[in-house]
DNA sequence: CTGAAAGCGCTTACAG
DNA sequence: CTGAAAGCGCTTACAG
């Protein structure tokens, strides 16, 4: 239905019915139209009510077929105030029959919706962007919204693109997902342009989905302190990863830990795609250190899988001689020996939120509503207490 | 560039630049226009040349600024032969300047290109598909299309919902993925739009990429006779998945096995997402069997990985209790243990196969390539002798 | 090549 | 509510 009700509490199930493409015959006159209305609405009708003679193809073949005019079955379909009720149900059960849908492509030319939704996502390789694409996917379906993705791959040359491309297409907003950019320049290519921030680089004054990932760092460390680890490791992330790292760092210090001395940064010299490789070279470099933290918290799940299976490989006992944690709570987690203990972030619920957060901003651009999800710490196998075996 | 050459081979990048949406001043007179050119090329304009003074906004605008006529720059853009080369390059060296890119939805409206492609996934819950979205995102970008994307989920209601809209919108073409629906019926729900299927259940007869999964099971079947399975045991999958199953009969008859006894299928009474707790699970039903097979081949990685999980769970040794394959050669299978042998499908290149094929049959309907994507055994340490421990 | 015009399928003032 | 019309930004015959 692309959006084209502007009362959003009244969302019309349209069906959106097969509209072949050979069989366009124009309405040229009146009365040919009528005549067609006719042959719709007689019981008797030779042809039947097939796909095949459905041709009902534009607002003003609908008008006629109605006996209305082109303005009414328009205003009727906008649900704009001045046609009464009863007409414009009229209007929308003859779509419902007909499978007719006005043309978006028009709407969007006279400045009205185009039931598009720009989707812009910053790092791509992340398991999890398939349950968010599924989820984002089944929320804008239904609302008769249609995602147009991109990925932007943190370069922000590429999300500057993608949105003036999304402008140019007329979409009706913008979902994007670990935006890399600036938020003044973001701000600057969406030029008005509706749009709600998941997870941005940058903190969020605008519309946006939060997960709190201070909170998650508290969780992980309040866990590996209560189980006696004094000594934490990063793996793959350090101080240029703001949230993370200062999250992490205001943890340990809630504890009475002081971050200098008991907290190392373990990342890569070319930092890869933070996978299962990352996870073993960043192991190596744990174990090649002097004095190695035996708490170490990987920045991500594949990464803490990788340095798991290398730890493991070298015969060092998890969680005995190191405890590990992911971040993200991937299914293959807690598959892996040991299983991983992780956050999960709720992906699903997130992407909804977006969504809704982003229908909102559309009615009413003013809206500024912030969500914010809270992380769930997932206890496994990776973590328990030092020195036991 | 929304695909808005008529000559393919003259790919010409135009920069996507932005045009902030506050700044229109419609150019209603020639006199507004011509002074806006001169503004433009004067070397001593006051303004610099910003994206706050870029008030070229249309064909109209841009032929007034070049003193051509709409007329020359339309033709210029569509790559007409009745502009000479001189004038064609002076139109897209304004157009890179000026950032001018002529509305898409305009020339949707007027049965031109759009620039949009149409993707729709059948499964959405592999671990690949982010792959495959990446790389889709990529190539698609590359010649300037766009992917607008769906996931149907396996449901043909939600397929002719989706194919539907995808005509509305007026996509230049469609990339089906695993569709599960008949093929005469999406054709119809197609209508003539230029279409590529990927890895369709049907038989292709169309434009489209195929994965050779019968010479995916000869491949494995081979190693798993090699290695002296006499024994196989589908997990996840039986004669309901054709592909894999005729494959999987013909190859062990290659080795004048008869599969009516070598071969059994094991699949749970409401089969799941595929993922690691149907492994599981399978795994279960094959202990719980007389007389289990030796070689274990999991519809895929997750399901192979589950279920070697369970197995060494209880403490039967792979490869010396079972061999066990996957298919899809996930990264995670090279990281849990044991690693898992699998078939990698190279999802990259099967995207860039459907992109390029896509765009040949934008060009030219009745082209009908099909492109064969090879499977590559991957062997790695769940599968070896059976008994050696 | 130019110029003037119609048309794609909508939306929206404007007068009745 | 109707009717006749202009406009969104393009493309495309049509006459010169």
């Amino acid at each position: 239905m692309y959006g084209i009700n502007s009362h959003p509490d009244v969302i019309v199930n349209m069906p959106r019915e097969i509209i072949p493409a050979n069989d366009f015959a124009p309405c040229d006159s009146v009365d040919t139209a009528l005549a067609l209305g006719e042959a719709f609405m007689s019981k008797k009708s030779a042809k039947p009510k097939t796909d095949e003679n459905r041709k009902v193809r534009s607002t003003l073949d609908l008008a006629k077929y109605l006996g209305l005019s082109e303005w009414t079955v328009s205003r009727a379909i906008n649900g704009h105030p001045e046609v009464k009720q009863a007409t414009r149900e009229r209007v929308l059960a003859a779509m419902q029959e007909l499978g007719f849908q006005p043309n978006p492509l028009a709407r969007g030319l006279n400045g009205k919706s185009t039931g598009l939704i720009g989707i812009c996502f910053g790092h791509p390789r992340s398991p999890l962007v398939v349950d968010k694409i599924a989820s984002l996917d089944e929320f804008l379906h239904e609302k008769s919204y249609r995602g147009v993705l991109a990925i932007s791959t943190q370069n922000p040359e590429a999300e500057k693109t993608i949105l003036s491309d999304f402008r140019r297409m007329r979409v009706d907003g913008v979902i994007l997902i670990q935006s890399y950019s600036q938020r003044d320049e973001i701000d600057r290519w969406l030029g008005g342009l509706p749009a709600v921030h998941v997870d941005p680089v940058e903190p969020e004054i605008g519309p946006s989905v939060y997960f709190d990932r201070k909170q998650a760092m508290h969780l992980l460390v309040d866990h590996l302190y209560t189980l006696g680890h004094r000594t934490f490791g990063a793996l793959g992330f350090s101080a240029s990863n703001p949230w993370r790292w200062n999250g992490l760092v205001s943890a340990l210090e809630d504890h009475g830990l002081n971050p200098a001395k008991c907290l190392r940064s373990f990342v890569l010299p070319s930092p890869g795609i933070e996978s299962y490789a990352d996870g073993i070279q960043l192991a190596e470099i744990v174990l090649s250190s002097k004095k190695p933290p035996t708490a170490l918290m990987a920045v991500n799940d594949l990464v803490g899988i990788g340095a798991a299976r290398h730890l493991v490989d070298c015969k060092f006992q998890i969680p005995g001689d190191f405890s590990l944690t992911g971040f993200d709570d991937l299914d293959v987690g807690q598959y892996v020996v040991p299983s991983i203990t992780s956050i999960n972030q709720s992906p699903r619920i997130s992407m909804r939120r977006a969504v809704e957060i982003l229908l909102k901003t559309i009615a009413n651009p003013s809206s500024r509503e912030i969500a914010t999800i809270d992380p769930i710490l997932k206890i496994r196998k990776s973590t328990g207490r030092h020195g036991h075996r």
